[in-house]
DNA sequence: ATATCATATCTTGCTATACAAGATGACAGG
DNA sequence: CCTGTCATCTTGTATAGCAAGATATGATAT
């Protein structure tokens, strides 16, 4: 550690705002249709805007199956490909998204209009 | 622990929306006028529908004032109330709150018409 | 066959930031 | 002087992101 670190870098500050809204975009994503890991990276990415590591998606994939939200099975496709694991929304998952998106509008709603009625005092 | 925590409890999500977005609400608040800790606690959860404990504030400020976003002084106001800490941004908290604003209008914009393409499908 | 490359999953160790709970201090009213 | 309220700050814990790298499989080239 150089001492003092500033808490604006760029990086740093990119994962912070990602916090909690990472799981609600896979949520939303995996209501479609069943899909495997490096899959969700890249459509989160370039659909969503939400840019998650590898070392990321996986823990996040294992707590969201021990919590029961969603269901994994390797699968083998028809295009040669090795086997995936794919991973699907339960009933329990579809819950929680719905949860998540009543939240995550409330407090983009509020702080939206927080931000604005400042910005233009 | 009780050993099945699923991720899933209101408290331990709100937290997790919430990280990257306090830092944003608090520079917003202060580019407006020098405040002091609780009237801040209050007004983002009043105005901006961001509930932080009053453990979390204190840590914040004085991260924010070790990386230079903010500088405080001690005040006595005539309405007879003890000394109270009044943070004020900086001219480099400015500039911080500039960027941090692109960068979260930038996500929730992404985000929100991801989701919104989801659900209407 | 075997070496190599790309795809894909998973693990480890680290950091950042939020929370709960409580310590500390100052002033006001009884 | 004692107690309650306001106000700041500290400590310990949990969560969730990241970087880096380990591991495994199948495809392609040698």
């Amino acid at each position: 550690m150089t001492g003092e670190e500033r808490p604006d870098s760029a990086n740093g500050r990119r994962a912070q705002l990602l916090k909690g809204v990472a799981e609600l975009a896979l949520l939303s994503l995996l209501g479609e249709r069943p899909q495997y890991g490096l899959e969700i990276l890249e459509r989160l990415r370039g659909e969503a805007g939400v840019e998650l590591a590898a070392g990321t998606i996986y823990p996040l994939l294992h707590r969201l199956e021990r919590g029961k939200l969603t269901r994994a099975e390797w699968r083998i496709e028809d295009d040669g490909a090795r086997p995936r694991k794919y991973y699907a929304l339960t009933d329990l998952g579809r819950e929680e998204l719905a949860s998540q998106l009543v939240e995550w509008r409330r407090l983009a709603k509020a702080l939206n209009a927080f931000l604005d009625r400042r910005r233009t005092k």
